[in-house]
Parts: structure tokens; sequence; C-alpha cells
DNA sequence: TCCTTTGGGTATCCAATGGATACCAGGTGC
DNA sequence: GCACCTGGTATCCATTGGATACCCAAAGGA
């Protein structure tokens, strides 16, 4: 995987070909940009517990603008992760769903999420040691 | 619905000690929008084959500008997943490594990694759908 | 009748974030 | 003296995200 040189010539295009995440136009890079993202991540975490209306989401994910909310919904369900269906009662209302491809997604965040429940002490254990060294380097 | 004050209500602080991640104010919350960040995750994909020097690092996480580098290593550092270690060689350099709590998140990611390399031509199937509903309906 | 409310969005504007580029230290080789 | 190395900052500008206002169309109240 290492080359000796660490010059970037032409060949790093052929790069993506050999699957490597590292290259900006590396498909799976982008795809990993895109999951790697606060607001679909926490998005995602919501529907999962069930089907979600546009305002009862915007309130459940704390923070999150109209405009981000529509605008992350759109590119879940353009990647399949996340279905729309639309319901004509008066005012229309549009509910939000996890697909089969978007649990299997989810089930693959899930220990990270894990991750951050549990690990979260020995994090600001390491940030308030880090303060302390930068305020005596000081 | 919207309360208009900026404060935060007794209530929601309530919502953090139950750990709901989708108060913004949570800590888990914000360790999760620190770590669903793309350049960190690249960064640690990377230092997770070995320790790294910056320039090294630079050319291997394509597209990463200097700036988001050094930023994103000093939190990384800070949350302790990180460390720098600098040698007094001429000029100076600086290699980075995953500290053990680095390694415990790394093994979190792996999933996520893995479900977007495999995943990826599904999701790539969903986006073409889509599209071509699109430009149907339009 | 007009006015307001509803859900699910757009349109617009401005602040914050990220990227490109230039610059810095300071020791080395030419 | 001059250019070059690494590992960064400083600066400037483009893009992104957030706040706010507005839109539709029907229901309900005065």
């Amino acid at each position: 995987m290492q080359d000796g040189t660490s010059q970037t010539p032409g060949y790093l295009q052929e790069t993506w070909l050999r699957g490597d995440v590292f290259a900006a136009n590396c498909p799976t890079r982008q795809l990993l940009d895109r999951i790697a993202d606060k607001w679909s991540t926490l998005i995602l975490i919501v529907l999962g517990e069930g089907p979600t209306r546009f305002n009862a989401l915007k309130q459940r994910v704390d923070g999150v603008s109209q405009k981000m909310l529509s605008q992350t919904l759109k590119s879940l369900e353009r990647d399949g992760l996340v279905s729309r269906s639309v319901v004509a009662t008066v005012p229309v209302s549009v509910t939000y769903a996890v697909t089969p491809l978007g649990r299997t997604l989810m089930a693959a965040m899930q220990s990270m999420i894990d991750w951050a429940e549990t690990r979260m002490p020995e994090v600001a254990a390491a940030q308030m040691a880090y303060d302390q060294r930068s305020s005596d380097a000081h």
C-alpha cells in the first residue's frame, strides 16, 4: 500500500480504481464524506425509532435549521437511505422513514454511537489535561 | 413553539442528564458532532496504519488543506485520540500517532467504513433511480 | 369576509467555516 | 547571500450553514 516515493504523479488517478478511500475522487470516499456528517447521523438515529414527520424531526433534532433538515433529508432520500411519503391530508403531511438499506447503515453506525456514550468521560478528561498543559505552557 | 430566549431552561438541562443525544448541549451529542466529521475520520484511518508525519499526512489525505489538517490534528490531540511528538532533527520533524483511546474509536468506526465500501453500489443505484424520477417529474 | 393557523417547505440575507495562498522560523547546503 | 527543508500561521476570499421571512391551500374563528 505504501509506495516508497511519496510523490504524487499521474498514477494516483489509478488509486481509486484500487479502492483507496483517501483519493478525493474515490466513490467510497465521497460516500464517507456524506455519512460522516452530524445532521445525517442524528436524523438517521431519530428515524430509526420509527417513521417521523418533518416538524417532529425538527423538534427532535435539536438545533437543526429547516434548511439543513430539508436539504439533508433530500440527500438521504437520494442515497436510498430514507423514504419520503406524502399523505394528502390538509395541510399535507409528509412522513420520513428509514429504508432497509438505511437500516444496514444504522447498524454499522451503532458501535460509533455507543463509543461516544461510553468514552465521553475519557475524552473530557483528555481535554481538561490538554487545556491544563496549554495554560501551563503559556 | 420557540421560546425566543436562547437561554437553556431547566427542563432542557434534565434532557442531557437523561442522556438524550439530540439535545444540542448534551456532551455525547457534542462528541458525536466532532467525530462525525470527514477530516477527522480520514486522518484517523491514515494514522491507524502507523505513526505519520505532518507532510506525509497532507499527501495521504487527498484534498485536505494545511489549515484543516493542523486544526483537525489539534482537536484530535485535545480529545486524547491522537498524540503528537516532536523530534529535534533539522528541520524539526513532528509525528502523529493514534493513542489507545483513539484505537478504540477506530474499531468502532471500522464497521461504518466497511459499510461504505460494500454498500456503495446500492447507494449509486439509488441515486441514479432518484435522479431519473426527478427528471421524469420535471 | 377577512384573518389566522396549520405543515412542509423555498427564498433571501448574513455570519461562520473552509480552502488557497503567502508568509514565517531557523538551520543546512551551495 | 540565497534557496530549500519541515511544520506550521496569517490573510483573504468562496462556499456553507443559520435565521428569518415568505409561500400554498384549506379550515376555523370573529
